[in-house]
DNA sequence: TAAGTAACGAACTAGCTAGTTAATTGTAGG
DNA sequence: CCTACAATTAACTAGCTAGTTCGTTACTTA
């Protein structure tokens, strides 16, 4: 049952799992960096210890690597995300800390931004055909609408609004401070990600977020 | 001088700017459409009236081409831009109206945000080379940056953000919201460009930049 | 220990793709 | 009209790229 992970030193051993996972790693950074079409499988294959063949092995076609590689990071993503509760904060402290949270992901996590933008451009098309889809909503928006509602019934929030729009309200601001920053750093000659302003943009989108939820 | 434009009927004329501006128009749905790497210059011929020869002919390369497409997106929205009189406006009024005129041009101008999009996948590699970029950053900001003042003036904003700050708060949300649309309706269900749920959205935008701005 | 199976590697191929060559045609100025 | 040049066309090519073929080597199990 166990894979003979262990090493017994220079001699070269098998591990499925291992090569797998290798292939995996690989194949994200270079998607994540040079999109679906810039990618090249060979030049995966040549930053991994095994060979194309392996490629096709494991993963059968380029298509289905980028696929795999795409719901791996979402995978990551999501299990970082359910290590969450809020229930002891009170409203506006819970909102404050999902958004930081977001905030932190996103900003240690710039290959999953990149696939994301990748895929839209794809329109979905790769994501659409996931079987784990489903379950990618997750526990973000179950979370966050506890949150709401119980703010709302303290008579703090607004009530016009969902979870559903909340959420986007804040992936918005840390999706574009990671993923449109270089574009923006070429116009406005600005980095977004500069360590020097990270806590000004955390501390702005709670004060955000929480500006908007208190209106009204 | 002027060209021949006027045309005898179903006689092949030629035409030099129309012949250009077609290539450019094609090319750049093309790129937007399938990014970089995804465009094949055969197919930008082949749906065009002419010939691959004169992509090359008036393009130089495929990465000239692209370079034009995008610089001429970001002419047209900066044209847009800067028809822009917001003096007469109070300030709070004023930063409603600027939003929701990136709202609007975002929403209509589809094929600009996905080329920003890929421009970020390549890291503003081209862009950084482009000679108009230095005119680019241009009026959108300097006319946010007058509103804050008299805003701040008033005693109604607050006064530890600049432009540059809030502009990247209206654009996060409206870039978002159609540039990751997809892979949001994939996962959650809901259609972000919904014409039901529109004015919702611009309010919000609206009240999110205000709600903020206004606090402290 | 023999046989079967999972894991691996190197070389190959068919089709694609950016870019080119070279010849042709319309048009403006003399 | 005719000459020079701008605009246009069709066919070609060298190099790349996803996917394959076929053979080899380690590990398992009966």
């Amino acid at each position: 049952m166990a894979a003979p992970t262990s090493d017994t030193g220079a001699i070269k051993q098998r591990d499925a799992d291992r090569t797998r996972a290798e292939i995996l790693r690989v194949a994200t950074e270079e998607f994540a960096d040079k999109g679906y079409a810039g990618a090249r499988v060979d030049e995966i294959a040549a930053r991994t210890s095994t060979t194309k063949r392996m490629i096709y092995y494991y993963f059968t076609g380029k298509e289905q690597l980028y696929l795999a590689a795409l719901e791996n990071a979402y995978a990551v993503i999501r299990g970082l995300e359910s290590q969450v509760d809020v229930d002891a904060l009170e409203p506006a402290e819970a909102i404050r800390r999902l958004a930081e949270l977001t905030f932190d992901h996103h900003e240690s996590h710039p290959d999953f931004l990149r696939l994301v933008s990748i895929e839209n451009i794809h329109r979905a098309e790769h994501l659409t055909k996931s079987e784990l889809l489903p379950g990618l909503a997750g526990p973000a928006v179950e979370v966050l609408d506890g949150v709401l509602r119980r703010g709302r019934e303290a008579g703090r929030f607004r009530e016009d609004v969902d979870a559903l729009d909340v959420h986007m309200m804040i992936s918005s601001f840390c999706v574009f401070r990671t993923a449109n920053r270089y574009t923006f750093q070429a116009i406005f000659e600005r980095d977004l990600l500069d360590p020097k302003r990270r806590e000004h943009y955390r501390r702005m989108l709670g004060d955000m977020v929480l500006g908007f939820l208190s209106q009204d």
